[in-house]
DNA sequence: GCCAACGTTGGC
DNA sequence: GCCAACGTTGGC
């Protein structure tokens, strides 16, 4: 089992957008980047678990927590020639971009990117570290514990 | 809206 | 395959 974050642009796919959404599940569409492709397509198990982060918006943070249900497929916006995601260089035989869907396990009281800062326990998240701009990171088993504990303690 | 950091493109 | 130029991300 692993652990991963995944930021999404609350214009495009906010938190309540996924809690709305049949089986509160939506396909990760719109990467297109390297490294975040191959973490989905090459690493991730349905199964992992995910914090869920909103991005460009005036409060960035974790808003919820999903799971990885599917393993990973194409992207199908690539062939969606009226898509802003479209991709001229892809084929249904040989798709450039992949992703996987997601379900929202739970909503969270918003841990902002402030208060995960201020904790050194987390200063090695790659999420928070100065030019990180890749929208699918890890996140290892001790962080992940110590922000489960945070969320625990927000809920009681 | 700024801009640092990083990814991608394409001429050579 | 180098690398300058350009484009994008995303916190601030």
């Amino acid at each position: 089992m692993q652990y991963w974050l995944m930021k999404s642009e609350p214009t495009e796919v906010s938190i309540d957008d996924l809690s709305s959404f049949k089986q509160q599940t939506v396909e990760w569409f719109g990467i297109r980047n390297y490294q975040a492709r191959n973490f989905m397509r090459n690493q991730m198990q349905i199964g992992d678990l995910a914090f869920f982060w909103h991005s460009s918006c005036k409060q960035p943070g974790i808003y919820g927590i999903v799971k990885i249900v599917s393993k990973a497929h194409p992207d199908s916006l690539q062939f969606d020639i009226n898509s802003e995601y479209y991709e001229p260089k892809s084929t249904p035989e040989n798709p450039r971009w992949w992703c996987v869907d997601v379900q929202l396990v739970k909503k969270i009281n918003y841990i902002s990117i402030q208060q995960l800062r201020s904790y050194p326990e987390l200063h090695t998240m790659q999420v928070l570290q100065k030019g990180n701009r890749l929208s699918i990171t890890k996140v290892d088993g001790k962080q992940w514990n110590f922000i489960a504990n945070l969320i625990n303690q927000n809920s009681v």
